[in-house]
DNA sequence: TATTGAAGCATTTTT
DNA sequence: TGCTTCAATA
């Protein structure tokens, strides 16, 4: 008799979720049900195997994944059970296991997680006080540096060991007072979670004997995308019972640029030569004109070692579509409508559908195009929630409440709002705590209690720092006793936040702003539940680990939306009705990744991610002409869809061309040198003059006319009524200048700005 | 010290 | 193109 967890499964499914013991890799293809079997098998485990939820060990991607996880395994299972099992990313599982260990490491556990911005922070600093000219020495290239050795297992010994360039002298000098930096300011960054965890489990083997006991169940998904520091994780705790449980899609690999490692799977293989290797191929997501395309993509791969064939049994589907917009304007616009289009003749949700694109540059056109349209969207990356200005400024208080040794904090806000401590001010502070060899906290403390010898600064400088120290001193007398909420609420009573928002974004902006920290506030009710003293480091520790797709079905994303996301983020998740768009050379394979081979083949696995991501439609999309800062260039369509049999595509014109003639078209394909020129065939000559209709316009093309004039009367939402001044195309929008009386004068975009007439 | 304006520079992808 | 950074001024 079937196990009731095992029923509704398919055979390769099943024997995954009953494989428990010993070393397994789970090969799976997309849309295969990778969670789906993650889940069962941690519950058959727990249910059938006796083993203890405490005892498993689950690594998911993104946090999203280890929510939605935790979620279906409470219904398989029970709330509280599904609880107990360790679940999360690699970074929330070791900041958990460093805030228990890491002292250790002689580290006190109340660190703070830096973010990219911090690190950057920190970056800078180190450069000035190195002498060293930012200009020439890119901060974020020399952080790049460090944090790709971070990830390599190399430390700062090991680093200088290694050194072979005069650029990696000047990396290794800041790499050292980087980790000195870090230290005193008893801050880790996303890099040291994993690297410091490794460090304590092997400086400290009694420690990691411990989580190997624990664990008797390793599992970890996106195996392909894990990097050596990762790797080495999963080594030393899953040594303990070797029952080790890897899924993921060799396929899918698209993160070799941030250390990710093909050769972590190969290398496990080896070392464990009685490996159970389990392929799942069927999948349940895509039809089969879909898979077809996708499989074509990516059996044009160089390296097809790993080539596993997906299948599904839904044949029927609408064939995919391939599109030619003019430019990126139209592209966006043609989307959209055409979203419009099917989302009324299918009658389907907004939910259903997703953009997806290489760089997040390539959102504003879609973001634009679905204002004028009133269409609801979500937009995935681009500045995220938590790095919002006023949000971090806001969790900046809050870190230096919980540890007023943070640097890069304490000084982000310690004129927010202008209490004209101006940079001097600053760097005398600065320089005064380095020579004393304390905190700039300790400084200020030094100068509030009069115990300093010669303090550097004076006057109204002298007081208004003192002001902020009594400031911070008070809230942080509060933190212990204080709920978050409630703390967040005092911070907010001292610091007039809503007036300096108004004040620096006007009105509208102003407003909207302040609603974000509405929101972070209701953010920090969910910690509620915690012991008050657990509650603002849990809380902090979240904000900087939540990536942005995590928060993409939770707080006001609830109301239906076009997805418009990044090919990366898109990983994991699926969309009836998906739009690749950009689909260009330069762009999709991106331009920094074109001369080197492997760059280009992590390029093609991107796309077979994008389309892969399609339950029913699929569009891809390229535009004749694109702009990129300011300049505009033609295209040359990507190299991959040349990979694609033609009879696999629907050539789909955009509208307008059914009014253009045939011979007008074929005549204007010849004449265009920048299309056909080059010693060898351009995958756009694949297109040119076969199949379907030819281009679908002239770049030469009349912009349509103004459609406002001066003196018209016209009422926009904010402003209320006004008069067209004057009005002039620019580009393909209509730029209309209005007088607003009492409001002043505005330069309107026309799609944008959503005038009526009056 | 804060504010203003002009110049110059930049776009992969992210936990 | 749109943003950050730098320099000049009050």
């Amino acid at each position: 008799m079937t196990h009731p967890l095992l029923i509704g499964l398919n055979a390769q499914q099943q024997r995954a979720v009953q494989a428990i013991h010993g070393p397994v890799l789970v090969l799976a293809g997309p849309g295969s049900g990778k969670t789906r079997v993650l889940t069962h098998r941690i519950a058959y485990l727990i249910n059938e195997v006796g083993v203890r939820p405490y005892n498993i060990l689950a690594v998911t991607f993104t946090n999203k994944a280890a929510r939605e996880m935790r979620e279906r395994l409470g219904n398989l299972i029970g709330e509280s059970r599904a609880h107990d099992v360790m679940m999360g990313t690699f970074h929330s599982i070791c900041a958990r296991w460093l805030r228990r260990d890491i002292q250790h490491l002689q580290r006190a556990n109340d660190f703070v997680v830096y973010d990219a911005d911090d690190q950057q922070r920190v970056m800078k600093q180190i450069l000035r006080e190195l002498d060293l000219s930012e200009k020439q020495y890119n901060p974020r290239s020399i952080h790049a540096r460090i944090s790709a050795a971070k990830n390599e297992l190399i430390g700062v010994a090991e680093f200088a060991r290694s050194v072979s360039s005069y650029f990696d002298e000047i990396v290794l000098r800041c790499y050292e007072r980087y980790e000195k930096q870090l230290f005193a300011n008893n801050a880790l960054d996303f890099d040291d979670l994993l690297l410091k965890t490794v460090n304590l489990f092997e400086y400290h083997p009694e420690v990691l004997a411990r989580y190997a006991e624990r664990y008797v169940h390793v599992m970890v998904d996106e195996v392909q995308d894990t990097n050596r520091v990762q790797f080495s994780l999963v080594n030393h705790v899953g040594a303990g019972h070797n029952n080790y449980f890897l899924i993921g899609d060799i396929q899918q690999s698209i993160y070799a640029w941030r250390g990710a490692r093909l050769a972590n799977v190969r290398e496990f293989e080896e070392a464990h030569p009685d490996v159970q290797i389990i392929p799942l191929e069927q999948n349940y997501r895509s039809t089969q004109p879909i898979l077809d395309v996708a499989q074509s993509i990516i059996d044009a791969a160089h390296d097809r070692r790993h080539t596993t064939k997906i299948w599904t049994d839904q044949q029927e589907g609408d064939l995919v579509s391939l599109v030619e917009a003019y430019d990126h304007n139209e592209e966006a616009r043609w989307v959209a409508d055409e979203i419009m289009r099917i989302r009324g003749r299918d009658g389907r949700s907004l939910d259903d559908f997703a953009v997806m694109y290489r760089t997040n540059a390539q959102s504003r056109a879609f973001e634009e195009a679905m204002i004028s349209r009133g269409l609801r969207y979500k937009l995935v990356g681009g500045t995220r929630f938590y790095e919002r200005k006023e949000i971090k400024d806001i969790v900046a208080y809050l870190r230096i409440i919980h540890n007023p040794h943070d640097e890069v904090s304490l000084l982000r806000v310690i004129n927010v709002p202008g209490r004209s401590i101006g940079d001097r001010t600053q760097q005398e502070l600065l320089q005064w705590a380095r020579n004393l060899d304390i905190s700039i906290w300790d400084a200020l403390e030094l100068l509030v209690t009069n115990e300093a010898q010669n303090p550097p600064i004076g006057g109204r400088a002298r007081n208004a720092v003192e002001q902020f120290q009594k400031l911070v001193a008070g809230l942080r007398d509060l933190r212990h006793d204080l709920m978050l909420g409630e703390l967040i609420q005092r911070l907010l009573e001292r610091v007039p936040f809503q007036d300096l928002l108004v004040a620096e974004y006007g009105e509208e902006e102003g407003a909207e702003r302040w609603e974000n920290i509405l929101e972070l506030q209701n953010v920090s009710m969910e910690y509620l539940a915690l012991p008050t003293e657990d509650q603002l480091p849990r809380f902090l520790e979240e904000v900087a680990l939540v990536s942005d797709v995590d928060s993409l079905d939770t707080s006001k994303a609830r109301e239906p939306g076009v997805t418009l996301i990044t090919l990366h983020q898109a990983k994991g998740l699926e969309y009836p009705v998906v739009f690749l768009a950009g689909l260009e050379e330069g762009l999709l394979p991106h331009g920094r990744s074109i001369d080197d081979p492997e760059s280009i083949e992590e390029e093609r696995r991107l796309l077979y991610v994008g389309t892969t991501r399609a339950k029913q439609r699929l569009y891809m999309l390229y535009a004749f002409k694109r702009a990129t800062w300011g300049r505009t260039d033609l295209t040359i369509p990507s190299r991959f869809l040349g990979d694609i049999p033609k009879d696999l595509l629907q050539r789909t014109p955009i509208r307008e061309v059914k009014q253009m003639p045939v011979h007008a078209a074929t005549q204007w394909q010849s004449s265009t040198p920048q299309r056909t020129r080059g010693a060898q065939p351009s995958p756009s000559s694949m297109w040119s003059g076969t199949s379907g209709p030819a281009r679908p316009k002239r770049p030469e093309r009349e912009p349509s006319a103004a459609s406002y004039n001066a003196g018209d009367k016209v009422r926009h939402a904010n402003f209320g009524e006004g008069v067209v001044v004057s009005s002039k195309m620019v580009g393909d929008d209509e730029e209309v200048t209005v007088a607003f009386p009492g409001k002043g004068v505005k330069k309107l975009l026309a799609a944008f700005a959503k005038l009526e007439r009056v």
